[in-house]
Order: structure tokens, then C-alpha cells, then sequence
DNA sequence: TGACAAATGCAATTGAGTTGCATTATACTT
DNA sequence: AAGTATAATGCAACTCAATTGCATTTGTCA
């Protein structure tokens, strides 16, 4: 979803468009790993005045629409990307660097979950933790 | 792994047996979905003296020794379970029931993830968000 | 342009988890 | 069984992410 209109996205989903919302839209498309709370609100806080409060109830709002998608891992605290097509992460465990796989073909996983388990799944979290490339050395 | 003899496993790790750690872990056994820190403090809390900096000296140390598996469910807070044989968890986004299971057969994919983008996966997290049977309704 | 609801700012607070340091208890030695 | 070294614990203070209440401001729509 390149060169995404955040304005429209905000106004399909009955949010307002403001600078903190879209700033902060426009930060986390332009990251290719997960970001957290307190990146969003050192790069905000550069560029104009805006409370961390603001920041997180930005994120929360977004994460209710669906817009973003929160994350943790592991680190005692959120991490949150845009809610794009389906993908999982490699968490680099020595580097902390954080790629992103797709294909991961969990679909057929969830049908069976809700044969032979009745459970309705409507998202999931898949992420991997291990040594990346240049670690491995 | 049924009738754990917890002594024995501190022992293996090098970790002294002491009240808190065996009586954590045979809490943890007990209980089929992961639980929290706040839910262990108060348990062993009530049957005998110790301190919450314990309870999370404790958690952390048998995570680092892969007895325990450290698990977040987007709640801002950490859950741990018997870090046992690969299975993961069913969410209920309703009712916050946790299930547990298994079979996800994600070996296949580790490996591709080996040669396709040479990461050395350690371990891996996946967990479903959805409606239990009950929540369907 | 006016008005109302939504969004934000500010200050205070919550709650999970950590740190430093003094004290205690486990496990090993003799 | 007593002595000892080291690991584990307790206590107090603290850190940091995230939340809450309430007053103020700002989008959006009539």
C-alpha cells in the first residue's frame, strides 16, 4: 500500500484529520521495522508540539480501527506498524534488528482451528527469534 | 510432562530449591493458560512470605534458563507458562479465554527461512485472536 | 460563521518491572 | 554437625510505558 492518503483512510474510518495523526502515519509507513511509543514521539515532538499523551491515544485509536497493529516483543513495551498484508518478523536475539517475512500460509491452520475447535480466529501474531545472518558469524 | 520433580530441574540449571521457586513453578503447572506476575505475587503471597522483587527475580531467571516461556498477549504485561513441548494459544478477543494448541507444524517454515534468508530461527511465537465458541454465540 | 463533538494538552497517577544494597539461606566443605 | 562462600531474598526507591481526569482547543458540518 504505497503513497497511502491518510486523510481519506482517517475519514473512511470517522477519525479527524489532524497534523499529530497524520505525521504520525506518515512516520511509521516510512519504517520498515515495527517502531515504538517513544520513536513516534521524539520524531513528532522534533517537528512540531505534541504531547506523548496525544501519541498514545493516536495509537490507541488507530489500533481499535484496525489501521495499526500493535506488537510486543518481548521488550515490555508496544510496538506498532501499519496493518497491511499479512507478514510475520525475524527478531534478531544478539542485534535486535527486525525483518519481515510473508507467505506464511497460517490460513489453512485457522480453518482447522475452527473445525475442530469452534474457534473463530480473526488475526494472528507469528514471529520468529533467532540469529540473523550477520550474527550467526 | 506430568509430576514434575522441580527440585531435580533447578538442580540440572544450577539454580538453588528454594520455597519461592518450587512453590512458582508448581503454581505455573497447575494452572492450564499462562498467568502473570500479579496472579503469582498474590498466590504465593497468601501462603507464605515474599516479596513481588522475588517473584520477578524468579520469572526472569527461569526464562533465561528456558524453564519458563514468556509470553504478551497485547496487555501491556508479560505471562509465563511451562516453557514444555511447542504448542501455542487460542485468545479470545471477548472473554480473554486462553486455549492451548498444538500441532502447528512450523518446522517447514523455519527451515525455508534458513535458506531463503539465512536467519537461524531459536524459537518462534504464534497466537490467535478471535472468538472462543462460547463468544460466537 | 457558529456550534458541537472530537481531539489535544497538562498534571497527576497507575502499574509492571528494575536496581542497589544490606541481610539471609542454600549447598558444599571439613 | 558446624562453618563458609555464594546465591537468593527483602526492602526501599526508582524507572519507564501507558492511562486518567479535566480544562482547552480544533476539526467538521450545518
Amino acid at each position: 500500500m504505497a503513497n497511502q492518503n491518510f486523510t481519506m483512510l482517517l475519514n473512511k474510518h470517522d477519525l479527524k484529520t489532524t497534523q499529530a495523526r497524520v505525521s504520525l502515519l506518515r512516520l511509521i509507513e516510512k519504517e520498515k521495522s515495527p517502531v515504538d511509543s517513544q520513536f513516534l514521539i521524539d520524531k513528532l515532538q522534533s517537528a512540531f508540539s505534541v504531547d506523548k499523551v496525544t501519541v498514545f491515544r493516536i495509537l490507541n485509536v488507530l489500533t481499535e480501527h484496525g489501521i495499526l497493529r500493535k506488537l510486543e516483543f518481548g521488550e515490555n513495551k508496544a510496538r506498532y506498524e501499519l496493518n497491511n498484508e499479512d507478514h510475520h518478523h525475524l527478531i534478531c536475539q544478539n542485534c535486535g534488528k527486525i525483518e519481515d517475512i510473508s507467505d506464511c500460509n497460517i490460513s489453512a491452520l485457522e480453518k482447522e482451528i475452527k473445525t475442530k475447535k469452534n474457534f473463530l480466529v480473526k488475526l494472528h501474531t507469528l514471529e520468529f527469534y533467532g540469529l540473523c545472518a550477520d550474527c550467526q558469524k
